[in-house]
DNA sequence: GCCAACGTTGGC
DNA sequence: GCCAACGTTGGC
């Protein structure tokens, strides 16, 4: 099992949306980068993410599992692009916010810490456990 | 809303 | 293949 963290503005999809959603996900289409697209080819099904609001919030808000390896993106005219589908697994007790992650020095080297312009990013287990006990929420 | 960091493009 | 110019992202 591996673990990774999506990025989305609020305003454009919402962990919200992505939970009315239900069991059926949804696409993570639009992604137009090559690391952010390699990571999203790495993930299997059964896979966990992170969902996390970027821009006004800054904060991870829930748990996403991955329902859908990667695939061609149905919204890119190039064949380039690919993505997963991903389904709401619950919400996090307590938002962690990006200043609780960068307070914590055991998150030093988390790639959201570290390098904010990737959209799609690998998260060690170590984190996970971490982020998760921060939120007050069942890592499982 | 500003701007730093980063990725991509294209001229040479 | 280099690098300047440009566009986008996202924290603040």
């Amino acid at each position: 099992m591996n673990y990774w963290l999506f990025k989305s503005e609020a305003e454009v999809w919402s962990w919200d949306q992505q939970v009315a959603k239900g069991e059926a996900g949804e696409e993570w289409d639009g992604v137009r980068n090559y690391q952010a697209r390699n990571n999203m080819r790495a993930m299997k099904l059964g896979d966990r993410g992170f969902f996390y609001h970027s821009r006004k919030e800054t904060e991870i808000v829930g748990i996403v599992e991955v329902c859908a390896e990667a695939h061609p993106d149905s919204k890119a005219n190039d064949p380039r692009w690919e993505c997963v589908d991903i389904k709401a697994v619950r919400p996090f007790t307590k938002p962690v916010t990006l200043a609780m992650c960068k307070e914590d020095h055991r998150l030093k080297d988390m790639v959201l810490v570290n390098n904010s312009r990737l959209s799609v990013q690998p998260v060690t287990e170590e984190e996970w456990k971490i982020v998760c006990e921060l939120g007050e929420t069942d890592p499982s």
